[in-house]
DNA sequence: TAGATTGTTAATCGATTAACAATC
DNA sequence: TAGATTGTTAATCGATTAACAATC
């Protein structure tokens, strides 16, 4: 498992590959080829046995790859063979859907904190786990060894959460609020950007028949 | 506003532009520069005169981009200068999550009828819709003239949607299950997997300084 | 006029795909 | 051995950035 300067679009695909082959050991199926892989994703079986070959040698030539094994290595690759614990700030309602995905997370990541700056949110109980005070993140981030922060506050309140973040020691984050973030560049952020997701679908679409008189 | 094979990329930041546009609006900001936007989005401004230019030219040479206009511009390239009504098949938390964000939409774009399968959910109101039967479906997207689809269902269920979708006349589709789901090639498909991005953060976490026994 | 900034061409950079020798 | 499939190099494709003449 090397690395040096693998691109961020093979490491974006590293977890649809490990969701394929989850669902693979389910069916039973012990061993796939990057063809049928590939065809499972749409995706080009060149770019799938290039993606893997950064880190290293996981298949077998005229036979393919090892389910299991391959499932292993991908998940010491992206450091999810230790447990992450994840914390969430904005218990709405996209922090409660997150909150639920939990099950579908990886058994090594969970969304073990809740925080929220609204009183009336605290003390809640979602998903099994307490809404807590803002106050309340460094002493948890500390405790609870959390290293990945989830922002799911409204866009006035990303910059703020994500300052907090960087100050309790959290080293990435996601943020979901439709604003660009400022952090230490030692800080990584992914965006989950799904309102620009959608604007941009209508340019898609056909011409609109408007009033077609039929 | 000319097309021809204008790159998904491009298209995808628009939104972006038009979000920062329009928060420059309430500032009372008339005029941006390509370098100033560059800054707010961490972007080069070369690259976002070379998506405007695809488009036409809006900007006025040692002057800028003059933001009303360019919103107005966005728009009509977007297809959000018309209304363009939205159905989500899936009214769990992901879905109140979604409908409430109607107001961070275009006000051109809305999600205007909600669906589930399961009785306990019919009948149900969320941020101002009633939450119908799946078998209305066909009929709802007919009447509202509906031209996009979310999927905010689990995994299992999402291509069952998806071609529930596809009959009822959809033409684009916002899939957040994490899933490949398969539709005719006139029809477009948008993930929005932050799963998958969450789990790509730890891969960037610095190995982790495991009992340092401090 | 002088300064600023666009639109656009050329240069660079990076990512995807094709092709194939190696080999299970 | 024959067939299949990898790992990897080379070719292609596409996207980003730099540079600058045009011009407000």
């Amino acid at each position: 498992v090397k690395k040096t300067n693998i691109s961020e679009a093979v490491v974006r695909r590293l977890p649809i590959y490990l969701r394929v082959l989850n669902y693979l050991v389910q069916m039973h199926i012990e061993t796939i080829s990057s063809q049928e892989l590939g065809e499972r994703l749409d995706l080009n079986p060149a770019q799938i046995r290039k993606d893997l070959a950064y880190f290293g040698e996981f298949g077998k030539k005229g036979i393919g790859y090892d389910v299991d094994y391959l499932i292993q290595k991908i998940r010491q690759i992206l450091k999810l063979d230790a447990p992450v614990n994840v914390a969430l700030v904005g218990a709405g309602h996209l922090g409660h859907a997150l909150s639920n995905y939990n099950m579908y997370l990886n058994d090594n990541m969970r969304i073990v904190a809740l925080f929220d700056a609204l009183p009336a949110k605290i003390g809640q109980w979602v998903g099994g786990i307490r809404v807590q005070p803002m106050d309340e993140l460094p002493g948890t981030v500390q405790k609870q060894d959390i290293r990945i922060g989830i922002i799911t506050v409204p866009a006035t309140e990303a910059q703020g959460v994500a300052d907090r973040f960087v100050e309790a020691g959290v080293e990435a984050i996601l943020n979901f609020a439709p604003i660009v973030i400022r952090v230490p560049e030692d800080v990584r952020v992914h965006y989950a950007d799904f309102t620009a997701e959608l604007l941009s679908l209508p340019y898609y679409l056909e011409k609109k028949s408007k009033e077609t008189g039929c």
